[in-house]
DNA sequence: TTGATGATGACAGAGATA
DNA sequence: TATCTCTGTCATCATCAA
């Protein structure tokens, strides 16, 4: 008998056991990091009836809602004939049977189904079953974001066995925790007291052994984990033995306790997404920043060390652990700008990174904290390129972009863009006051200023002398820089055109011209600055000289792809995935207009991309090239005033099909 | 129904200052 | 070193008019 059972057993009837998943459902509904997964338990109805088990996650999971069931219009059922008799007979233990009391139908139903829902949803990100049942198995809380960085762990051992080596008598095996219980962990466990299990040891238990497996050794993980606390995700357990391991090595003394009882000392139990799931007033969260960054700054000192280090740190994975301990770059010039003498050439990528295929993956840099150290956790530990695109044109555009591209031979699109906005638009010249000081526009966004405030601008400097006063200067230039206004008359001002904004993010003129203004603001305020990311992809060039075969996710109104094109790269395929039906025929009408002789292929929805769709796209075109795009950052951007969610909003999240579908392409690839 | 408009803060980083 | 101020940010929502 295991311990899971013989808790249950012990401790209540069928009713206590009732409650207390009633409990976990409402704890795993609320700290779900990843709100784009499927809840692993059903989330009860606000009356508190059981039967609201009866559906599925559903309305909490709204990218499952069309796709984990696609015949299920209705909602009211879920389908699971995709489970097979062993799927079937793996979910039935061990937790199951702990929620078949008869009385209780719903929520056996509601369990087996969202553990369908989470199979096909984890299925869907290319991991193989027997791994997915594992993993399923080991987190039986309810928790999907442990679910998959169980799987993440399992697949990195798979494909780097010397990992694991020195550890093999704790490698993952089939071996069920809460079965017959040969294994040598549970053994170690077996004289563990009940009041022990109560506090929490099975989940000390995971984690220990998921670092074993991670290549530590038991005490460092050991240590790691009272350090921590439970609590902290696996990544942030092993940043910090390595750090400390670093800091040891350096005579010097890690302590992250420090940096632990400080986030404690704000009263909320240590959330590594607390900061995307919650905002903070500024005034508490003050000195909570001001003793982080100082901790920041000995986690960077602790991580700095050769690139060679251990491969469980990630070789170039440890810029996961120095990105956190990072500021955005200052000037932000990435890896170097091209008239740089000094930029850097070379970087070590980790193996199983490297390319072909090769990958770009875009967002904005000013994101909530820890967002860009989990995106570049998913992205092989790759260290982000930050770059402002006012190096490349005459506005700004801070982006952080993750891809394993060469970084040598960069060249710049011809012509050079100006940077300068009196050079962009020399006409303005004319009107532009001299106590306007600005050189280059802000980030162009997707609303403009309107008409009343520039009404008001013009009505206030009618009334004013030449030059205003210093406060009416100080306003009008507030609302100028907020707005991206322009000077177009006497005292008047007026947000930039789509032409101009078109102009500005290297796209041809009139590209988005056909669909409503409203529209073209949108679509090219979320789109690449093309010069810039043509920079960053120009060493391409030499490398695919009879063409290059892309999937473009996210593709907007086609940036990537004019990018590719302005390089003179020649795409033979390419694959598009954009949600907006205008973005497409934005795209397919460019495409057409500048002659491009290859295939292009549109689908509308990053969440039907799936094995078969890929594997199809191989077959015909023999596989790709290069993967690009920028997930939306609509919970990112810090002019979202309502749902700045971080990773777990639910436009943002998408960023995990980036990285499920660039899975895939990558183990397809290799098949061939 | 669609498109346009205007009102709506929070957050994080940089720099200045005590 | 701590505190304050300034600056910038691929947006969302309700409302209204056509």
């Amino acid at each position: 008998m295991n311990y899971r059972l013989k808790l249950i057993l012990i401790r209540a009837d069928n009713r206590s056991i009732v409650i207390s998943l009633c409990l976990s459902v409402a704890l795993s509904t609320q700290s779900n990091p990843f709100p784009s997964l499927p809840p692993s338990l059903p989330p009860p109805r606000s009356s508190g009836s059981i039967g609201g088990a009866e559906r599925v996650g559903r309305e909490s999971c709204p990218l499952a809602a069309s796709d984990w069931v696609s015949d299920d219009s209705d909602g009211s059922s879920v389908d699971l004939s995709w489970l097979n008799d062993q799927d079937q007979k793996d979910d039935d233990k061990p937790s199951l049977p702990l929620i078949q009391a008869p009385s209780n139908q719903a929520i056996q139903d509601g369990a087996e189904a969202s553990t369908s829902s989470l199979m096909r949803y984890f299925l869907d990100m290319g991991f193989s079953q027997e791994l997915v049942a594992k993993a399923i198995k080991e987190n039986d809380d309810g928790d999907s974001a442990s679910i998959l960085e169980v799987l993440l762990t399992y697949k990195m051992l798979e494909e780097n066995p010397s990992v694991n080596e020195g550890n093999q008598e704790n490698t993952p095996s089939d071996d069920n925790d809460w079965g017959d219980g040969d294994s040598s962990d549970i053994d170690d466990f077996d004289d563990m007291d009940f009041e022990l299990e109560m506090s929490g040891q099975a989940s000390f238990r995971k984690k220990l052994r998921t670092l074993e497996e991670m290549g530590f050794s038991r005490d460092a993980a050991s240590s790691a984990i009272k350090r921590c606390g439970e609590d902290v995700p696996i990544f942030e357990l092993a940043d910090s033995i390595c750090a400390a391991e670093a800091a040891e090595k350096e005579g010097g003394v890690w302590d992250y306790d420090t940096l632990n009882s400080d986030k404690k000392k704000e009263g909320d139990k240590y959330d590594p997404f607390a900061h995307d799931n919650k905002r903070r007033r500024c005034d508490g969260a003050s000195s909570h920043r001001r003793s982080s960054t100082q901790m920041r700054e000995r986690l960077k000192r602790a991580y700095h060390r050769p690139a060679t280090t251990s491969r469980r740190c990630g070789g170039d994975g440890d810029m996961v652990g120095e990105l956190d301990s990072l500021n955005l770059p200052n000037p932000m010039v990435g890896f170097g700008l091209p008239t740089d003498p000094g930029r850097q050439l070379y970087r070590d990528i980790p193996k199983e990174a490297q390319g072909p295929p090769y990958f770009f993956y875009e967002n904005v840099a000013l994101t909530p904290k820890g967002v860009w150290s989990t995106i570049s956790r998913f992205l092989y530990g790759i260290q982000p390129e930050f770059v402002d695109s006012k190096y490349f044109s005459a506005a700004n555009r801070k982006r952080g972009y993750v891809h394993n591209l060469p970084i040598a031979n960069r060249f710049c699109l011809e012509p050079i863009a100006p940077k300068m906005i009196l050079d962009a638009f020399p006409l303005a010249r004319v009107h532009w006051p001299a106590w306007d000081t600005r050189t280059q526009f802000n980030c162009l966004q997707t609303c403009i200023g309107s008409a009343q405030l520039t009404e008001r601008i013009r009505a206030k400097l009618v009334e004013s002398d030449d030059p205003p006063p210093p406060d009416v200067i100080r306003w009008i230039m507030y609302e100028c820089r907020k707005w991206n206004l322009t000077w177009v008359g006497q005292n008047r001002v007026a947000p930039l055109e789509p032409d101009e904004y078109e102009f500005l993010l290297g796209f041809p003129r009139d590209h988005t011209r056909g669909v409503s203004r409203t529209e073209r603001y949108k679509s090219l305020g979320n789109s690449f600055q093309v010069d810039t990311v043509a920079y960053l992809l120009s060493a391409l060039k030499d490398l695919y000289p009879n063409g290059i075969r892309v999937l473009s996710l996210f593709s907007g109104i086609g940036g990537a792809e004019v990018a590719l094109h302005r390089l003179g790269i020649k795409m033979t395929a390419v694959l598009s995935v954009e949600v907006s039906p205008i973005n497409r025929t934005i795209l397919k009408s460019w495409w057409e207009q500048t002659g491009q002789v290859g295939e292009l292929v549109e689908v509308d929805d990053v969440q039907r991309v799936d094995d078969a769709v890929l594997e199809r796209f191989i077959a015909r075109h023999g596989g790709f090239d290069l993967v690009i795009g920028g997930s939306p950052c609509n919970n990112f951007a810090g002019s979202n005033r309502h749902h700045r969610d971080g990773l777990s909003g639910d436009h943002s999240s998408l960023f995990y099909h980036y990285f499920r579908i660039l899975d895939v392409v990558r183990r397809l690839m290799a098949r061939l």
